[in-house]
DNA sequence: CTTGAATCTGACATGGATGTCAGCTTCTAC
DNA sequence: GTAGAAGCTGACATCCATGTCAGATTCAAG
């Protein structure tokens, strides 16, 4: 497929598209005329890589995790390095910090919204309708 | 307690902590002299602001959501607007699917972290000593 | 061939919290 | 009073994925 049928696949712009290709983090076949060509599992990877950058790593490392996980891309999948694996198990930690944070801001969030729709019309869902 | 001392107990910098005055997520009283002095309240709400930033809602509407959550800033909370509920809703929603997405890329982390592990020293733990 | 849609490259802009620096004032302790 | 630490304001810089635009090229269909 080209750049745009996987950009809607995928939900992520052209742009981004050309700037992970750029980064190292998703490759493209060229057509003779130059225009990038994907397959099937660049879907996979542009989602992954999605979801990695939300996660907050950065695109240089995200190319140096990426050969280590198996998503398709035809190459087999290589054994991280130590040095690597620290980083990681640093990344991680940081992921699980965050997901506490963020389950504590979503609880406070369900505070203010229960306490907003609560008390006037007692509903369990729906709020005051 | 000051702005010095406000930092390094909330972790956040003294630019940050200005700057959430400067946006009203952070009320402070002032010295003849013009120097913030915060109560002791000040700690909780900060890492609150801290945490709703990580939660990517930005900095007006944590302005807005603040005077309904008591976090003990003095002033009695606040009933949340129907506007600001739905707004809210949606915020909750999004950070239920970032969520969602750091646990998938805390899964793909582990993957990697325990492809790299096990294989040579097959330690449950410590990796390739 | 022609035409319009899709794609290409390269450059510049954006957002938004935070870092950093300069120059000045206030506070604290002696 | 005096010295040094701490604080103040204001301005500019940074990061980095993404948006956006311009001008040129390619692709697909008639």
């Amino acid at each position: 497929m080209r750049i745009g049928e996987l950009a809607r696949r995928s939900g992520v712009s052209e742009r981004s598209l050309r700037y992970y290709e750029q980064q190292g983090l998703l490759r493209a076949e060229r057509t003779p005329g130059g225009h990038r060509e994907y397959g099937e599992w660049a879907v996979d990877r542009v989602v992954h890589v999605q979801e990695l950058l939300a996660a907050g790593l950065n695109s240089a490392k995200i190319a140096r995790l990426l050969p280590c996980m198996r998503d398709g891309d035809g190459g087999p999948s290589e054994i991280a390095t130590q040095r690597l694996v620290e980083e990681l198990v640093g990344e991680r930690d940081r992921i699980d910090r965050m997901i506490g944070d963020l389950v504590r801001s979503r609880d406070v969030l369900d505070e203010v919204i229960d306490a907003a729709s609560g008390p006037p019309g007692r509903g369990p869902r729906g709020g005051p309708a």
